[in-house]
DNA sequence: TGACAAAAAGTACGATCGTACTATTATGTT
DNA sequence: AACATAATAGTACGATCGTACTTTTTGTCA
């Protein structure tokens, strides 16, 4: 890996984390390019666009995403335990270090739902594929004898979704100290209710 | 009501429409003037700064949801009918039209949660203002001996906003044209599990 | 170590941002 | 109808935006 590409990697590292917090568009090239001590020029030769700078980060964020939440989930049995460490990884992912902001996806799905094209496209895209894991998951813990045989799979997918959309409210604009808690009771709830 | 009156609340009306969609900051002075037919400067005068012009926006927000949502539905009798008015209201503020983008609270909630301010301040007030509300109708509900007399209401206004931002989530960025329909499932789950 | 390529910086451009300040036009009252 | 005031427009400012083009510095390998 020669310099450009280690210098290309911090950028959108950096980029990353300030997104999750300020959003796709209000982090500029200029702010940026001083965060990481670079010129503006110096940093705008790693990337063609600033759009392209903005899907390099997501597409960071799917791949950082799939290591720390989707993979470790699946190393997991099938059936309940692998639905209740979907939960748990994301809850982390959720609260990691490198996005102070939450949940980048989340973070990012108003700013981007009224915005057709590339980016819009892609954060669909792994929206869907993330909704789509989930449901297959309830779906094994059906096969498996967890859950109950008539269980709509795509409606606990919804639900299982809306307990981590509240959780980000919570958290991260209310920065209620109880948020995981109370996400932790919806989850409870929504297994029970599952079974 | 002067002229000038009348075209501060025109401004302000289709400021909100486009700050549902935009968000609070990419709507910027010069579109909105040409948006409404007046110069920059013309509609400058009508505020103080930019940020005044946003705090107007959520200002008129909240006195709108209260006649359209929260007004109505304490016209119904106390209890489970009340909290169910309440629900559906919301889903229809949510998608009435001068909130092209969905519900105003919610698209601004990621853009202002990392960006301390009178406008997340305004914005994180109502929030809980509107929690405040779910919980205590949930309480009177548990009066009335609709609901179960172990409930937790302020777990119960969590669930409630979990599924408002689900149906959020999934109608105004996934376009899932079964977004109400699965919201109207979850809704009906919580309240069963609350009897 | 010298040559060549890669990486970063420098500079410049037109556009647009929010916001002063001044000038013009509309409105409403006597 | 005249006048005072309210409403809108005009103009200008420094800052910053994304991006193109050129120059300088740095790294890599024969």
């Amino acid at each position: 890996m020669g310099k450009g590409e280690r210098t290309r990697a911090n950028v959108v590292d950096r980029a990353l984390s300030l997104s999750s917090q300020l959003g796709l568009d209000a982090l500029t090239i200029g702010s940026l390019a001083r965060e990481v001590g670079l010129s503006k020029s110096g940093l705008f030769a790693h990337f063609d666009s600033k759009e392209d700078l903005q899907l390099q980060v997501l597409e960071e964020a799917v791949d950082r995403f799939i290591r720390m939440v989707v993979r470790p989930a699946f190393t997991e049995p099938r059936g309940e335990p692998r639905v209740r460490a979907l939960f748990e990884r994301w809850m982390e992912w959720a609260t990691v270090d490198f996005l102070p902001g939450g949940c980048l996806f989340v973070s990012l799905a108003n700013e981007l739902d009224d915005r057709p094209g590339t980016l819009r496209d892609f954060l669909v895209a792994a929206q869907a594929e993330w909704l789509s894991t989930l449901a297959k998951a309830a779906r094994r813990a059906t096969e498996a004898g967890h859950f109950r045989q008539d269980l709509d799979h795509e409606q606990f997918a919804y639900d299982f979704y809306a307990i981590e959309l509240a959780f980000h409210h919570f958290h991260q604009l209310l920065r209620d100290p109880a948020a995981r808690a109370r996400a932790r009771v919806s989850f409870d709830r929504l297994i029970a209710d599952s079974r």
